[in-house]
DNA sequence: TTCTTATTAAAGAATAATTCTCATTAAGGA
DNA sequence: TCCTTAATGAGAATTATTCTTTAATAAGAA
């Protein structure tokens, strides 16, 4: 993937975000680690390029990312958490076998809830967004 | 929920499980605690039961749950790691103000997933189950 | 450009959830 | 009932994450 890092600066001005080395090299990490990575992957990657980042500073960062809706977090039944660079709405395929989580986009799928949805409401709760959790193995698995 | 303690020891017969108290109190506090109850929220509400029960029993009892498929685990943003003792398909219902999280169940919706996922194939995956994380907020909350 | 100030980062201690180790106990078959 | 093996208790250890304090720095103002 290409990452422009002016890219990256100007999605942080717009949120009003200062711009800090260590928000941008944490961003473009998530950018370049395409396969929803964990604080500790993006703190192994970037080490390269910023050996003296604190720890606490990455979980911080990824915080105000997620606020700020700039990544988001992807659910998972381990206890470690994962992130997520593409902000638009998508599907995860869960592998059965190994800790591999992929992107799964589907518009007809997408419209297919929408008007499932829109049709039958679901009694006291208002839905915001939908994400389909598809488990299974891949043929490379 | 009426819960038999009776029922409890029959599936861990089928499963080949030994009986133990510490195992029919854990399975039976995931039936009661209706909402998705985290290893503390159980420990919390067996103790009046079975005060000396040890915090390691717990978790090693719900691996085993959850290995020999009695109960699920439900995947959450937080690291907290939350249990589910319907094991039957289902959806989720995650509340964006509160820790609530409510069984949906939809066997409509159930149709329309499995016609679209028989005509249209994910290259190279191979789909067990799908579940739905709706996220909303409910009026209550 | 330099100054000012709030915000952010570093460092490492603290916490919380979960796992591990090992001695003890108990379930279930013989 | 006895024996074997698996499960439990107790608490230490580990791991991911958060918190606290102090020092550094981004960004707007002068």
């Amino acid at each position: 993937m290409k990452v422009l890092i002016e890219d990256i600066r100007n999605k942080f001005s717009l949120k009003g975000l200062k711009i800090t080395p260590q928000r941008v090299v944490i961003l473009e990490a998530i950018y370049k680690l395409n396969n929803h990575p964990t604080a500790d992957n993006i703190i192994e990657y970037i080490r390269e390029l910023q050996p003296n980042i604190a720890t606490g500073t990455v979980y911080k960062v990824l915080d105000t990312l997620v606020e700020n809706g700039l990544i988001k977090k992807v659910t998972t039944d381990k206890d470690v958490m994962r992130y997520d660079g593409i902000i638009e709405n998508h599907h995860h395929l869960y592998c059965s076998e190994c800790d591999l989580i992929e992107d799964y986009k589907d518009e007809e799928l997408d419209k297919l809830l929408h008007n499932h949805f829109k049709n039958k409401k679901i009694e006291g709760f208002k839905i915001e967004d939908i994400v389909l959790q598809i488990r299974g193995t891949f043929n490379k698995c």
